[in-house]
DNA sequence: CCCAAGTGATACGGTTCGGTCTATCTATAG
DNA sequence: CTATAGATAGACCGAACCGTATCACTTGGG
């Protein structure tokens, strides 16, 4: 199991060039040319576009589930406060540098823009992204000692996303501002209930 | 001046298939035959597919403002929770039939992913799209007797778009649900203040 | 040392893409 | 009637697409 990483370099590089220009616009023959890589390298490990599409995606859910997670857990944020480092990091994200790369909106959400159909792969694969951070999200929220933390993380999710896409439109992150003074107000009206 | 309509036909066409399957995974060919169309016309009508593309969002744009639009005004909530109709109109949208055609999720966030690229005129198209958009939600907030119109409705944009994200990409309504009521707390606690 | 697997480089095939061009048809204005 | 503008239909072009095939080279294990 001498694990080439071969296979890795063709994912990572898919991985950047998607999430810059996006799915359809890149060709198979720019994800090789930059990386060096040769065609037969990438049919070796993948059947198809798609399959590396699915590959790339699974990449990036783990990499945006680890920090997202990581960020919510080494939060400093007083503990009823401590969801809204979901927030900080966004803001992080967008504006500055940080490992996952230049901000271009949220990888999944594009994915099911460009595959809209439900019954695809690829749309599901987004959809089933959503749904672990949302796990991670109602993960962080009982741990700060939340009840009904299914309903409450789900207005956390609306929140991130909007501000997620509005902030890729409009190339700001002015709209993270107002959903994290939403998502504060939320969460003392959830102490109080 | 005759306004032929030929023109409308193909922004028509091209609008329906656009928001079906996407910018980039739709060609020419197939927007012509759909609809019986000549090459030409569509080549004396516009410049490019870019043109096209342009001239279809425009047309979106139009469409989506007048029926948000009058969905807030028809509204018959009580006029506090007038804004809220935003939330009753996007499940209408989502759920059922409407003159906006089958829900594919918002097509100008979907323009703005395949075209990231700031300066690209179509992701600044879609990015006037949403300003307008937030334009009409600060008069209907305004006219139910809010204060500080710009701030409550960066809320509400960020609550609608989340919503209308996730609700795309996983197929359901529900996240309308939280929105809402994420909406209606925020609009409360405004009352208040 | 040798063989087999993996890789880079390149060429190729079949398809589709965006866009141009020509030819024919129709419909209206003069 | 003719003249003219706009329409359809389709051939055509160069480029890019995804995927396959070929060849030479490197590399590591028995």
């Amino acid at each position: 199991m001498p694990r080439p990483s071969r296979r890795d370099d063709v994912v990572d590089s898919a991985m950047k060039l998607f999430a810059e220009e996006g799915f359809h616009a890149v060709g198979i023959d720019r994800i090789l040319s930059q990386g060096g890589l040769a065609k037969m390298t990438l049919y070796r490990h993948f059947d198809s576009k798609q399959a590396l599409i699915l590959a790339s995606l699974e990449a990036r859910n783990r990499q945006i589930l680890a920090w997202f997670g990581r960020k919510l857990a080494e939060s400093h944020l007083p503990p009823p406060d401590r969801p809204l480092a979901l927030f900080d990091a966004l803001e992080e994200w967008i504006g500055g540098e940080t490992e996952l790369g230049p901000f271009n909106g949220c990888m999944f959400v594009r994915a099911a823009g460009e595959f809209p159909d439900l019954a695809d792969p690829i749309h599901q694969a987004a959809a089933e992204a959503k749904e672990n951070l949302r796990a991670t999200i109602v993960s962080a929220v009982e741990l700060a000692g939340y009840l009904e933390a299914e309903d409450l993380a789900g207005e956390l999710m609306v929140l991130k996303e909007g501000a997620t896409v509005l902030a890729q439109i409009h190339g700001s992150a002015e709209p993270v501002q107002h959903a994290r003074r939403t998502a504060r107000a939320r969460l003392r009206a959830w102490l109080r209930a």
